[in-house]
RNA sequence: AGCGGGAUGGGAUAGCCAGGAGAUUCCGCCGGGCUCAUAACCCGGAGAUCGGACGUUCAAAUCGUCCUCCCGCUACCA
């Protein structure tokens, strides 16, 4: 459907925003990395392409953030976008733009396409209930608000059920709300918000994930949500940080309602108003960011068209660019992205990063230990295929370092521009055999499929194997012994091995950018290896060039040790004493920290002291919400005798119980199995929720409710000895 | 139980979508070679019923069905 790369039109490939809100560790910076490398890939290609991206910075955790330590939504965010801009380059991650989601441009450019979908009739206004902080007189968007999840029952955030199903919560679902400002049960009140009508748009997304190209992930997982009923998207949120919803009545730029646009409508735009900025300061004739992003098909046509845009994500947000983000931009006529590519997560050691445990290396970390960043790229890149998880570990990194960076790849580099200089000042005068002519060219084509296919691995892959080949093929000829016996035949082979290694540095340039410019030079080759095509692999080096030096170099043992052994000492003094939340919080696995989901926040967490203490337990107030007696009567309590408790496999809590109602015996799931001693049960009466609906828990049936007091699920039994089925009144 | 990811020589991984001699790469083990090279590199070897069972096929690691086990997330009706 879409045609290889390169293609004629501009490309422009996209990571997913980082999050104003915190450090970038090692297991972010996989989704900026891979993102540099296949971008760069794709120039080698010839392709024309622009690699944006930029902070996010509106959303309520970072107004509740900024707001706990006392300095406004902006300052807080721009600390960090100024830290990421300087981050990002330390690991060879060199965006043609990077802007955020606050400056002018994006701005405008939100209110642009919101007033598109209004002009289109995407938008409709509506009526709802938001939780509402009654002490303050404040509206609780999203993080504001912590509450049950409607859907799992689990603690979640006004946005998102991040302890539970991880479900998208539109405002006003949350059950049981609790201001995060003051803690108090939050209200409702009605308040009018604007939605997209993403409906209008379901035959459209299933025409366009059938087009969509990228990993298999974000290929097939959004079709369950597309094939679906889609619900509208609430683009409004009741806070004064973010973009001002673009008011009708309003004079053009002027915010109205109080209402600002919820963090992912401005959040995925920045992809867009970062490629203009781009565009503008290059000029459109270098870069037409309007050639990319705006459809350029007939007014009919139901596939848009336009430049190739590809979003490099982690696959924690696929959801919002394969569904809310595509819709975006069709109901504002803008054009697709072309594919979606979305990376696993980056575990330590096998396990799971843990921000508030400190258990994670964070970019910081890596830049201080010295150590190239090119290493950290070529690990995390060949570490795994880029959809699976990859484990970073300083052991891990080592290994791969030295037996195929400096014992493959720096070896036969440097074995043989050695030899080549110090017998031939340089190239050997003879031209490439046929033999290795077709071996670069098979490794080329090994790129080219890795770019078609989307797969990253394979552009680190490349030049490695072209390498192992090299060693092999030196080897196998021993020039060395050659060079008095058979001076041509030694020639020929030495010529070979600069030809390889020219061929090395040009497919190592996405992966191992520094490292590439650094043979490049080696090689007496001007200017940078990231000026040329992939023809030039296979295109005569320069007669001479001077003494190389070893590229990579090992990385010893003692400095894995130390650095172990200070990753272990954090741990530790994390671990120790600073408890956790009660969750033990571990970070949005791979850290895409875009958008307002897949955040965590740091140890501050969200347990304020007074919640959960254990110690004065708190008598809650009896409420004054009074219920008839008909009502109560509609309650079927029953004594019951407890027949046998088992244990459910898996579970924390639930025991499965079989119980005597006296007609009947039931089968009931009850969460006791730490709080009791589920083989002294039986024999137990027990008080139940008889008429209870039904619900199935792992699996297992629950026919009614176990009653139990308090934390410690002291259980319901009966004074005298009512016979089980004895009804209670 | 649901969703997702796995199960491939001692460890870690590739191959599976587009079936074709039992399979990649890295480590480890055994033996040999070379000495241009960063104690590097090259060659050879031991070692596997490609989790199990059916099925489709001339042909299955690869496709289908069922099953077992592992991991992650979810579900924990107090």
């Amino acid at each position: 459907m879409h045609e290889e790369f390169p293609t004629d039109s501009p490309a422009v490939v996209t990571c997913g925003l980082p999050y104003a809100n915190g450090d970038l560790h090692v297991g972010h910076l996989r989704t900026y990395v891979s993102g540099d490398a296949y971008s760069r890939a794709l120039e080698r290609l010839g392709q024309s392409v622009a690699f944006v991206c930029g902070s996010d910075m509106h959303g309520t955790p970072i107004a509740v953030n900024a707001a706990e330590e006392g300095v406004d939504p902006e300052t807080f965010a721009l600390e960090y976008h100024e830290q990421y801009e300087e981050t990002f380059p330390k690991f060879n991650v060199e965006f043609d733009n990077y802007g955020h989601t606050h400056d002018a441009t994006n701005t405008e450019m939100t209110r642009s396409f919101v007033r598109s979908w209004i002009d289109n009739d995407h938008v409709f206004e509506k009526e709802i209930e938001v939780a509402w902080d009654a002490e303050t007189d404040q509206p609780l968007p999203d993080r504001f608000v912590e509450g049950t999840c409607p859907y799992c029952g689990e603690t979640a955030r006004g946005d998102e059920c991040d302890d539970g199903c991880q479900r998208h919560l539109e405002p006003g679902e949350i059950e049981a709300p609790v201001s995060t400002i003051t803690g108090n049960p939050a209200e409702y009140r009605t308040r009018p918000h604007k939605f997209l009508r993403l409906s209008d748009l379901q035959e459209y997304l299933q025409g366009f994930i059938d087009r969509l190209e990228g990993t298999d992930n974000a290929k097939n997982q959004p079709r369950e949500w597309i094939e679906g009923e889609l619900q509208d998207l609430c683009i409004t949120r009741d806070m004064d940080w973010g973009i001002d919803y673009p008011s009708e009545g309003a004079a053009a730029g002027e915010g109205g309602d109080d209402l600002v646009l919820y963090v992912w409508v401005d959040a995925p735009i920045e992809y867009v108003s970062s490629t203009k900025q781009y565009s503008e300061r290059v000029g459109s004739d270098e870069y037409d960011w309007e050639a990319v992003w705006k459809d350029h098909s007939d007014p009919d046509s139901e596939v848009p068209e336009g430049g190739e845009i590809l979003h490099v994500i982690g696959h924690d947000i696929i959801q919002h660019h394969t569904v809310f983000w595509p819709a975006m931009l069709r109901g504002a006529g803008f054009n697709e992205p072309r594919a979606v590519m979305a990376c696993g997560f980056v575990n330590l050691d096998g396990e799971a990063f843990s921000t508030s445990r400190n258990r994670a290396v964070w970019a910081d970390d890596y830049v201080e230990s010295g150590l190239d960043p090119d290493l950290y790229r070529y690990h995390i890149v060949t570490g795994s295929e880029f959809t699976a998880d990859v484990d970073f570990s300083w052991d891990g990194l080592q290994e791969r370092v030295n037996n195929e960076l400096v014992g493959t790849l720096g070896n036969f580099l440097y074995r043989s521009l050695l030899f080549a200089e110090r017998n031939y000042d340089g190239t050997p005068e003879t031209g490439t055999s046929e033999t290795v002519e077709g071996e670069i060219e098979a490794a080329i084509e090994a790129f080219q499929e890795a770019v078609d296919a989307y797969r990253v691995r394979g552009l680190g892959r490349a030049p490695v194997e072209l390498a192992k080949f090299g060693n092999e093929y030196i080897q196998r000829h021993e020039p060395w012994k050659l060079t008095d016996d058979d001076p041509e035949k030694a020639a020929q082979v030495i010529r070979d091995c600069v030809q390889l290694s020219k061929a090395i540095a040009v497919l190592m340039e996405p992966v191992l950018p520094g490292k590439a410019d650094a043979l490049w030079t080696q090689l007496g080759e001007p200017g940078s290896v990231g000026d040329v095509g992939l023809e030039a692999a296979l295109s005569s080096p320069p007669d001479e060039f001077g003494e190389p030096e070893e590229l990579f170099e090992k990385i010893e043992d003692d400095r894995v040790d130390e650095l172990n052994r200070q990753l272990a000492e954090r741990v530790e003094a994390a671990g120790g004493d600073g408890e956790d939340g009660p969750n033990g919080e571990t970070d949005g696995p791979n850290g895409e920290t875009d958008g307002p989901n897949g955040e965590t926040d740091g140890p501050n967490g969200e347990t304020d002291g007074s919640k959960d203490g254990a110690d004065v337990p708190d008598i809650e107030p009896i409420t004054d919400d009074r219920v008839g007696f008909e009502e109560f009567k509609h309650l079927d309590l029953r004594v019951a005798e407890v027949l046998s408790a088992e244990s459910i496999e898996g579970a924390d809590k639930l025991a499965k119980l079989e119980v005597d109602v006296g007609v009947e015996t039931r089968q009931i799931v009850a969460g006791i199995k730490q709080l009791h001693d589920l083989e002294s049960l039986p024999g137990t009466r027990i008080v139940i929720v008889a008429n209870l609906e039904k619900s199935e828990l792992f699996g297992v049936e629950s026919n009614g409710m176990l009653l139990a007091a308090g934390e410690e699920a002291d259980l319901l039994t009966t004074h005298g000895d009512s016979a089980p089925g004895t009804k209670i009144q």
